[in-house]
DNA sequence: GACTCCTCCTTAATCAATTAAGACCTTAAT
DNA sequence: ATTAAGGTCTTAATTGATTAAGGAGGAGTC
């Protein structure tokens, strides 16, 4: 049984295939008898509709924004930071009834094709290291592309925060109320999977440009108040899981002396330094002071962390996708707020 | 500026059409000069590459894989469950190298256009309240589909867990533990927004399958262990969410005598059951046991629940649709299994 | 009766590629 | 010298639709 297509119904009834396109796309241009004898036709030889590829082909829209994000998917529905931009992105999506493609990218095997053969009218871009193949492809297409957090590509639409000053914010909290014996963890620097303490080079060297800038922002507050930051002890992990947080914790809480305060570039590492000061026996926030990043899980936990507008982030991007508007190549930075719960207080008196 | 296509290229050079798509797709098909030459005038031209749609149109294949859920996206993405399951079909896609395409389906507007055009080989919903017409819309595609949770459609691929079994679980566990007054909260037995006491032939009528398969289930095992399920009260929201099931604890926390368990039908109101104990100061389990549904967000409060192998079906769900092998139109169950925690025990002796 | 105006349908161009089959030329083997 | 074999490029069919422009016929108006 061949396929069914326009044609096959316009043969059957002896018309011109624009007719049977007519009946399908606008009704008014066609008898009422007519139409109906198409559409019984088309129901008998059991007509799919028309094509939406070649549909898309002719009216020169793909009817949905692509989605591309560094990690393996499932990495990235784990991530309530993702989530959260997905939100706001897939309710603008709607709100124009186009679809979200999201487009793997595997890691190790990046084929090309992905991007290349993705249909779509645009590309949102979240968080790819400095020069992942990827961001060329992307840019190759010719298409509207809006970057997210990651890397700022000069002449192309760019939407973050001010990294550094967010991560000072956070910084300068805890040294605010006294901290003097920072630790930092951090995840996302680097795409080589290494867990565990990390050079000053080695944080300079981030891959990752958004996490770069963070951390300088925290260096940044620490210099200003006169800590020194090569005594800061950083503890690096691979993945942004709560597991990986405990393991950071435990590696920074195992110093000697101990850190009174920690910095995690996440709130899901966050969580797992919470969960290394519990198997300690630590107290939270007497002996033990943690800041977060993004409010992305933080509310339960009372976590002290920096708010950022995640949905409305997706929100802007996909309206500025999808709008049509060719707006100008911009750098748009969203605001970022310190929220203050109960993880962080003054250090304890020795 | 007209777009630039193969053809333009083609003229350019004075070359056939084909030479230059062979350029680009089979390299091995031309001398290695004639194929630089065009590279470089496509560069020079700005040529954003073959077309992806005019490529899937002759290739006939999408590339892409066609998600469809009842809710807002936004508010899917709020849904651990939901979350789980994408992640195994993402896991299925990205190992398949095809794209997810999260198709919007706005409550109230229901255009079916987002269907229909849908670029897509194949088609996975979840969740469909019985007669939504996107399921029709879907099947009217002629493509490979399969329908997760709800609703049962004889003739396709059906993927879910037993209901009835793993709800009759959940009510026997605390049944067995000695409970006699219970009480019951669902989500997602209606479209309608309703939030309050639902009455039998509501409860009855409910237009999620799979809800009310569940619920079925939860009364079977009252009834055998000899509670009169009319007397059982039966509070419905509107929504899955934390705030909901606190309203729907209060509810029923609020009645004389007070249910000693309560069943929620996801894990999210069980949660929001637990958040209307504490405002109460009840003790879990002491003076109150609650059961959650799916193990989506249960660990971390001690809940007991049914677990679903949510990351599975997804990527079964993925399998079958991209393995291209026409699988026989089948009712796959999946298993479930009863996790006890920390918030069920046997009832306070009065 | 001639004119205009609709209504309904057809013609034909267009969207942007892929690819089997064939043509032409050069090289190598017999 | 002839034939076969390769390598390189072209021809032309194909994928499945949309839509502006035009034509045929009937109805209404003067």
């Amino acid at each position: 049984m061949a396929r069914v297509t326009l044609q096959t119904i316009a043969d059957r009834l002896g018309v011109s295939r624009a007719t049977v396109s007519y009946a399908f796309s606008r009704p008014d241009q066609l008898s009422e008898g007519l139409r109906q004898r198409i559409m019984e036709v088309a129901d008998e030889l059991g007509y799919a509709g028309p094509n939406p590829t070649a549909r898309s082909l002719r009216l020169g829209r793909a009817g949905a924004l692509g989605l591309i994000f560094s990690e393996t998917l499932a990495y990235a529905f784990a991530d309530p930071y993702a989530i959260g931009f997905f939100q706001g992105l897939a309710t603008a999506a709607e709100d124009a009834g186009v679809g979200l493609l999201i487009l793997p990218l595997p890691h190790g095997d990046r084929r090309s094709e992905t991007v290349r053969d993705a249909v779509v009218d645009s590309f949102c871009v979240m968080s790819l290291p400095d020069g992942h193949p990827a961001l060329a492809e992307v840019f190759a297409r010719k298409l509207p592309v809006v970057v997210v957090d990651e890397p700022y590509v000069p002449g192309h639409l760019f939407l973050g925060i001010d990294e550094p000053a967010a991560a000072a914010a956070a910084a300068r909290h805890v040294l605010r109320l006294g901290h003097r014996r920072l630790g930092v963890a951090m995840v996302g620097l680097h795409d080589d999977g290494y867990t565990g303490w990390a050079t000053q080079e080695r944080q300079e060297s981030a891959a990752f440009e958004a996490m770069r800038r963070r951390r300088s922002g925290y260096q940044q507050a620490c210099e200003e108040a006169g800590i020194d930051w090569s005594g800061v002890p950083f503890y690096e992990v691979a993945r942004n899981s709560r597991e990986a947080g405990r393991k950071a914790g435990h590696a920074l809480l195992g110093r000697d002396p101990r850190p009174t305060a920690i910095l995690a570039n996440t709130d899901v590492l966050a969580l797992g330094v919470l969960d290394a000061a519990a198997d300690l026996g630590l107290e939270v926030p007497g002996e033990l002071s943690v800041v977060g990043f993004s409010d992305s899980a933080a509310e339960e936990a009372g976590l002290t962390t920096i708010r950022q507008a995640k949905q409305e982030m997706g929100a802007a991007a996909g309206r500025l996708l999808l709008s049509g508007a060719t707006a100008e190549p911009e750098r748009l930075t969203f605001p970022h707020e310190l929220i203050v719960r109960t993880s962080t207080a003054p250090p304890a008196r020795t």
